[in-house]
DNA sequence: TTGTATGCGTTATCAT
DNA sequence: ATGATAACGCATACAA
């Protein structure tokens, strides 16, 4: 329709027009014409196989209903579109049989790169050949989590600082005997904040109760089943530390269901600090971590990668703090 | 490596050497060694290219932080991933100036359906003309309201008869001063509802007070200061409702700072029922809608036109109903 | 029962 | 300053 030749359109299109190569200002305005005149917008899968990028970046969550979840792939969107890029979501749950169709497709998608948010069945055999397989095939990989292997980057945070502050916390406000809520799919993911626990107490020359260490799953309903059976007990906990902030607001709904009043009869801290975690009665008190940040540092150490595929692995640190506020008090027990 | 043409293994990993081409027991088994010696994954992209689809769906979400969406998304994920689909989701926020990005980003990829769940800018004429355009490439388009224009599919809910239901309850309940936080984008979206908060007060004989009706932004935080203000004046309404569960939690949060007992001093609504609002404290009165079901049907609209454009336009509609918990009690005022 | 040839819409290389 | 052509990897019509 401009009267010129695919290779002259694409030229214009993709300005390199500037400086690389020479186009006349009549011959570009022509196509430009052409182009509104239609609505052409070039094929993205034309380009994508001729380029061989996707413009794509896979995002894997392993709770769709987890707010802590959205607040990353807000971030991660973010960042992704900044650059042109598109986000694949698929959200697994633990031990779903999904696992292994997910990182299936997403190979299969060619991608440009992936970004694993949070636990994932790895002891699935099947998971774990999938991912190595991607691994294989040099796909940049961000983890969020230190490296499962030392192929990919990763973005963590330290939980075990944070949570000996908890500890620290909780036993100047005299509380002796501390619950944890441990609802997560894969145990092994929050290991230094069990360890972080064990140690406060020992240093603290507490006994190590297991009957107060309850592991569930990581549903809001989850929370509240373990905190109802956790506080329900004879010998129940005063103060009850809940692996993020879903599972505490189950926690905090057992307790009133219970007739326990937070924090006078109970104190109660969660992880996360979701956006409604400052909105809940009482206002939680929680180990805080910027997760859209999170999200953003992730999506631009896929980006960075998917540019220079030679760079050195890298591991960005998000930071994780206790914030304190309505949920936590002083022991007022017998 | 099987030592057969590209032809031959396309038919075997196709599977359409069931019946339609024949195909030799041992040449199967030898490109199905060969595919899996080598690792070999059909290219996508190139799929895409040659048959004209991406097996891919567009959605687009305009508020990443409400729960509602994420239950609706989850719903959508479903059901693409049980029929080979992925999704490439898009959140976007009213008056956000990426409305129109995110259009272009999506017909320049070639989607195979979109699914507009929930407000956008239509005002803004970028936006329109965008939609007009994927309009106009016969893409399938379901969206989450009433038509906006006759080509598209779409599900929706009545909120009318249950907004009525809920100003029986409250009225029955003899409260007389109803405040509505009305925290929608598009406020065109929730007419039904605001209408049938006029003609029900109308019909009781009640006035229609304009400083009850309070609009603002969609965030928990903006859903609070709302309430805030709506509370904190002379003439305080005894019962509130809250145009979505993540607005009414901001307004929990609110009447506790203001020292209001809810059901007590002030009942309260909320819509959509989404999974944490029966965990709050107290658990909230609610419109529920199954956002998950509304997923899948929207998925399955999407889908199904894709198999068959010349479908007729359809309409799902998904019940919503009131669920009393205990966030509403009688007016217990002087 | 299998192989050959063609084209999907781009972009890069080479000519002109 | 621009046009012709090849190639990306696949699926299919047709030939053998």
């Amino acid at each position: 329709m401009a009267g010129v030749s695919r290779a002259t359109v694409s030229y214009v299109i993709n300005g390199l027009a500037d400086g690389q190569i020479p186009i006349s200002e009549e011959t570009r305005r022509a196509v430009q014409a052409a182009v509104k005149e239609l609505g052409y917008e070039p094929d993205a899968r034309a380009q994508a196989l001729r380029s061989g990028n996707t413009k794509t970046i896979g995002l894997i969550i392993p709770d769709i209903h987890n707010p802590h979840y959205w607040d990353f792939v807000d971030g991660t969107e973010q960042e992704a579109r900044a650059s042109g890029y598109h986000l694949l979501l698929s959200a697994t749950t633990f031990n779903s049989k999904y696992a292994e169709d997910i990182f299936d497709g997403l190979a299969h998608r060619r991608i440009d790169g992936l970004i694993l948010c949070g636990s994932f069945n790895i002891q699935s055999l099947k998971a774990q050949n999938a991912l190595t397989q991607i691994l294989n095939r040099q796909l940049p990989l961000v983890e969020m989590r230190d490296n499962y292997n030392l192929e990919s980057d990763s973005v963590v945070s330290d939980y075990g600082a944070p949570t000996r502050e908890v500890m620290t916390y909780l036993l100047s406000l005299q509380h002796r005997r501390i619950g944890v809520i441990y609802g997560v799919d894969e145990p092994s993911l929050a290991e230094d904040r069990q360890t972080a626990y064990e140690n406060s107490l020992q240093r603290a020359g507490l006994p190590l109760d297991p009957s107060l260490f309850v592991q569930c799953g990581s549903s809001i309903e989850d929370g509240y089943q373990a905190a109802l059976k956790l506080l329900g007990s004879r010998q129940r906990p005063t103060a009850v530390i809940a692996i993020n902030d879903l599972l505490a607001m189950g926690v905090l709904r057992a307790a009133g269901d219970l007739g326990l009043k937070i924090p006078e009869d109970l104190s109660l801290v969660g992880y996360d600090n979701i956006l409604m975690s400052n909105y809940l009665v009482p206002r939680l008190t929680t180990v805080s971590k910027d997760a859209v940040l999170a999200g953003r540092e992730a999506c631009k150490l896929v980006l960075e990668r998917i540019q220079n595929p030679a760079l050195p692995h890298r591991r960005r640190e998000i930071p994780a703090r206790l914030v304190i506020r309505e949920s936590t008090g002083p022991n007022l027990g017998s």
